[in-house]
DNA sequence: CATGCTATAGTTAGATT
DNA sequence: AAATCTAACTATAGCAT
């Protein structure tokens, strides 16, 4: 009941997660919007969420701030250029293909395959999880199941 | 002397203005290098003062952030025709991100969460196959603990 | 100028609906 | 899930050094 100071952590409860990451986004760009009024400063915010959502600000032009961030740097590299571009794709790609087969593999683990390199403690947790996600999908099965009934038992009602 | 709610504009006095950015500034960086850290997002964020200097925070690659948002937006354009190298990668992109977004939903509804939109006929078939991973992975549990005691056991008997 | 102080403004974690 | 509420927590405006 009591607010705790919180550890500054990957949270690891989803919706929490969820619900503080759009809470604190919100806090985030409100703050920098401010920034920029205030001093007059040029900003600009790149926000991924971890679902690869967007979120961006900037008080100027977003290509402007980034063009003329990228011409800051131009002095400290100059030096291999022609494969950068190339560099820089394949990174993102990189990182973009590591989420996907993590995510994956995971869809696979909560489907009972690939479990063979796991511990026995990481087999609990994932009968825990598997224990908890079959409960919701039954009681939301249950609700929505009540609705239908209780909808089409009216239909009959009124029509006679 | 009393703390007075301050307007959100240009603030007039040079010094206070820049006293204000700098303790703004480093407000904003904490709160995006939080907001990163406990929500697992990607974030860039690019500061120019009112006299050119640069500031900026990322919690990966800058230049990562950077190209993944311009990839982003490539896909919303499809106005002004790009090299059919860059249509390919964004493309490319493009499908990774859908992949990614499906997969982290499949997981979701796996976990019992975000089950709203789905049908009667939907949730049954997730109940089934969360009955089904739940059942292999406690199989594969019962068979790793067995190994395991086993193993401690002709170790055992073999010290004896 | 920059840094430290402190009371107040502002943000948000956790609960509730 | 999204909005609201509230008690804490945190940031910072105005001064002082």
């Amino acid at each position: 009941m009591v607010r705790q100071k919180i550890q500054i952590k990957k949270i690891d409860n989803t919706t929490a997660r969820q619900v503080t990451f759009s809470k604190r986004r919100r806090g985030l760009f409100k703050k920098a919007h401010e920034l920029a009024t205030l001093c007059d400063a040029e900003i600009a915010l790149i926000v991924f969420s971890a679902t690869g959502k967007l979120f961006e600000y900037s008080n100027s032009s977003m290509r402007q701030v980034i063009e003329r961030h990228s011409l800051h740097n131009e002095n400290k590299q100059a030096a291999d250029q022609p494969s950068l571009e190339l560099q820089l794709e394949s990174s993102t790609y990189a990182m973009l293909s590591k989420e996907l087969s993590e995510r994956t593999n995971e869809v696979r683990r909560l489907k009972g395959e690939h479990l063979q390199g796991l511990s026995l403690e990481e087999l609990k947790q994932l009968e825990k999880s598997l224990e908890v996600g079959l409960l919701r999908v039954v009681e939301t099965k249950g609700e929505k199941a009540e609705r239908e009934i209780n909808a089409l038992r009216q239909k009959v009602t009124s029509e006679v």
